[in-house]
DNA sequence: TGTGTTGTCAAACACTTGTTCGCATTGTCC
DNA sequence: GGACAATGCGAACAAGTGTTTGACAACACA
């Protein structure tokens, strides 16, 4: 392929994905007779002597003895470097926001950020910045009628203004909602995409734009 | 039973308590042994059936027979941390195919990526590897009542088998379709989500299933 | 041609570990 | 007190699994 290497780095690069694989669907580490039918490898001892050499290549750990006892590590130093390349022009990092603190500006610093969010600032109209905006996901059924269902994640452009018949992302009360924006006899309403929900009153000191959602990612399809 | 918390009710929580400890920090499944010395049990077979017990409960998933199986269930807020903790270290690229090119395997090769996606792996359920996976543009509003809209990008995973209900990307006469699969009478059909379209038969030689849906993205919000 | 290296396999071995069985202790209820 | 369940212990067993060893084929190199 490549020169030199052949066979082997494909077949180390088979058990390392099958490992990866594994260890993913099935949130433990498989054993070598796992990875020997995974990999297509027949002898244990193949697939014995490949984790020795990822274990010394610091791709995963693996504690001698112990049954089903591969970790990955993180690959922080290769890979990463690898993908900043390509990735830094056009992939901005988001905090995603789990729990809205009750009252607090928790937009203004990210306060809770463990987890984050990497999307394609291109795809997102009119792009944007890393401080610009926030990940939140969603809970319930109110909007499904626009397509958002529960368990999505809204990827959300802070501002605190927003023009007719926007999604936004809102704080009412303290609480954290997601619907369109709109008027009724003059007055702005939140409007559900449901019809088993009614408008809400959008007025008065304790509602808050927080801002306008611009994308959606979903990992569940059911 | 429900009120008298005795010795049992404890000894259950501290082998739960130190099964979640142990497994967040080595990211492996302690043993049985392992447990009691953790737990101050000094019996196998006294954890052994708290861990059946566990598993009954449906606190965590435990194989039998396997080493150093135990799975930690759905503890929504340990599980979500989880995840998305490592998604920093797992992006991964995947092609977005634009056409589908008139019965060309496309998905053998990339023959057309120009666009790519990034996303992260660890939010797919059963995480996925770069070559088993492409992202599809949504053209038509078939499927609007499953929450997929016209513009969105589909993440599909590789596959040629699917099971009931699951939403595919599947070929029919060279042209690519996203519908959701069954059964009608005995035969297998693919059923939009509109009422405004018919399913359609789905058998026959030029019938072919492309992958699974698993992931979802929208740039589009209005 | 001979030598060494690499990749793989098969089999055997030894240890880790899940599982089961019988028994002791305690507490509850009749 | 006697029956019974709940809890826990310890030991023994059996199965899963990591590890080692030796052998064979393919290939490179001198």
């Amino acid at each position: 392929m490549s020169g030199t290497t052949s066979k082997s780095a494909k077949s180390i690069e088979k058990v390392y994905d099958f490992v990866v694989k594994y260890i993913h669907e099935n949130a433990m580490s498989p054993s070598v007779r796992d990875i020997c039918a995974g990999s297509g490898l027949k002898s244990t001892s193949s697939v014995h002597a490949y984790l020795k050499k990822l274990d010394e290549m610091g791709r995963i750990e693996y504690r001698p003895g112990l049954r089903r006892a591969i970790i990955l590590k993180n690959q922080d130093q290769d890979t990463d470097e690898d993908r900043t390349e390509d990735i830094n022009t056009d992939i901005i990092k988001l905090p995603c926001i789990g729990k809205i603190t009750a009252g607090v500006p928790i937009l203004a610093h990210e306060t809770y950020s463990d987890d984050f969010f990497y999307i394609n600032r291109s795809m997102i109209d009119g792009a944007l910045n890393e401080d610009e905006a926030f990940v939140l996901k969603v809970k319930g059924d109110s909007m499904i009628d626009a397509g958002i269902l529960d368990g999505d994640y809204l990827i959300v452009r802070k501002q605190s203004f927003c023009e007719d018949r926007d999604i936004i992302a809102a704080l009412i009360e303290d609480e954290a909602t997601v619907k369109r924006y709109g008027k009724l006899n003059g007055k702005p309403y939140l409007f559900p995409e449901n019809e088993a929900y009614a408008p809400i009153p959008f007025f008065g000191e304790n509602c808050r734009i927080l801002g306008k959602v611009v994308g959606l990612h979903r990992y569940k399809i059911s």
